[in-house]
DNA sequence: TAGATTGTTAATCGATTAACAATC
DNA sequence: TAGATTGTTAATCGATTAACAATC
C-alpha cells in the first residue's frame, strides 16, 4: 500500500488476464474476491496475486474478507486504459488482415482511437474501413506532423514493414503492433512486448514432442 | 561436451533463431563463427550462446576459432525437425485461415506432414486444401483411430475451439497450435509453449506508453 | 473470540551474465 | 609463441513462492 513498486513486464502482461476475469465475476455479480480463490481460478499461485497487486495501486484489501472486485476494476482500467484519453492509432495497410485488426482495434479494445488508414494501392484510397477514409501511404508524412499519432498497427507484407517502421519512427510513433505474415510483435521503444514467430514456435513445439521427458 | 544438461524452454525457444541465423550464414558460404560473433548478430551474449550450445549436443567449438556452421546446422535440424520422421498433423477448419495456414504448414515448417484436414460445413468436404481432400469433422474420430496424427491445428471459431479440443486430446494428440479468433497458442501436454491473446498484447503496450520512465 | 485473509519480508528457484583456465 | 575463443564454474539478477505477524 505504501511501497508502489514499479511493476515489471511479466506483472503487467498478467494485468490484462485479471482485467478480464474480474469482468466476468462483476457479470456475475460477485462483489469480492480472495486471493487464494482468485489464483485457483487463474492457474497462479495467491502469493503471486498479492505481490502484483502491491504494484499496482491502492488494491484495499481487507484481511479475512478479500478484495472488492469493483475497486481492482477501477484500479485495472485507469492503467490498462488510462483516463479516457485513448491512444490515437493509425493503420497501415488495408488488405484482408488490415480490415480484420481495424474491426478488433475500434470493438474489442479499449484505450486505442483509429484515427487513420493508409494503404499504398491508389484503387483503396478513399474507401472506408471501420469507418475511416483510406488515405494514400505518401500522405503519412503530413498526416503525422499534424495529428501526432502515438501508435501504429502494421498489417503489410515483411517487406514493406521494415521500410515503413523506420519512417514511422522518425515521425515519433511510440508504439508498434506488427503483424507481417507470420511475424507477430508488440513493442515499444526497446522493449518488446510480445514476439512471436509462427514458424520458430511451431519449431519448438516439434522438439517438445520428439523429447518428451 | 560431458554434461548434456537437459534444454530448459527459454533454450528451446531461442533454438529456431539460431537456426534461421545460421542458415542464413551457409547460404552466404560462411563456414565457422565466434560465439562473440554470433551474439552480436542475434542481440545476446556470448556466454549465453555458449550456455545454450552446451545443451543441444556435441558442438565441437575449438577453441581460438569458433564452431563450425555446418555441425551446429546438423545438430539443430536433428532437434528442431527429428530425423526425417515428420510430425503427423491435422487441420481442423478449413476457412480463410485454414487455408492460408495449411499452405504454411506445409512450405515454411519443416518437421511437419498435413495428413488430413477437417471442417463442419458439408459443402466444403471432398475440395482440396494444400492437395489434401476435406473430410467432414464427423470422420474424426475414426480417422484419429486408425492414423494417430500427433499435432492437431484449430483453426476455428473460439466456442469451436474449446469443443474439438477436449475430443483431441482423447484421441491421443499430444501438440496444439490453436488460431482461435485472435488468440494464438502452441502447447503440449501442461506446457505451454507460446500463449498471445492480442487484446491484451494491446492493453499491456497501451500500459507502457502511458507511464513510462 | 476464532477463522480467514491481507501486506510484506524472507527464502527459493531458475535464468542470465561474468570470469577464467584450458587450448586451438 | 601470441591472440582468440571455447567449455564450464561461479556470481548475479530477477521472479516466484513461502512464511507469518497484523487484523478484519
Amino acid at each position: 500500500m505504501n511501497t508502489p513498486a514499479k511493476a515489471s513486464l511479466p506483472v503487467i502482461k498478467r494485468l490484462p488476464k485479471y482485467y478480464r476475469y474480474l469482468r466476468s465475476l462483476q457479470e456475475d455479480g460477485i462483489n469480492s474476491i480472495s486471493s487464494r480463490e482468485l489464483a485457483a481460478q487463474m492457474g497462479t499461485t495467491a502469493s503471486q496475486v498479492r505481490q502484483d497487486f502491491n504494484c499496482i495501486g491502492d488494491v484495499n484489501g481487507r484481511q479475512g474478507i478479500g478484495y472488492s472486485v469493483e475497486n481492482l476494476l477501477s484500479i485495472l482500467e485507469g492503467l490498462l486504459f488510462g483516463n479516457g484519453d485513448r491512444l490515437p492509432t493509425i493503420l497501415i495497410g488495408c488488405g484482408r488482415l488490415g480490415k480484420a485488426v481495424s474491426r478488433f482495434i475500434t470493438t474489442d479494445t479499449n484505450g486505442y482511437r483509429l484515427i487513420a488508414a493508409f494503404d499504398v494501392a491508389q484503387s483503396e484510397v478513399g474507401k472506408e474501413i471501420s469507418g475511416i477514409q483510406i488515405r494514400h501511404i505518401d500522405e503519412l508524412e503530413s498526416f503525422c506532423a499534424e495529428h501526432h499519432p502515438k501508435v501504429a498497427v502494421l498489417c503489410v507484407p515483411r517487406d514493406g514493414a521494415e521500410q515503413v517502421s523506420g519512417r514511422l519512427v522518425d515521425l515519433g510513433i511510440e508504439g508498434f503492433w506488427n503483424f507481417s505474415h507470420y511475424d507477430l510483435s508488440v513493442s515499444y521503444p526497446d522493449v518488446v512486448v510480445e514476439n512471436v514467430h509462427l514458424g520458430d514456435s511451431l519449431m519448438s513445439l516439434g522438439y517438445r514432442l520428439r523429447n518428451q521427458d
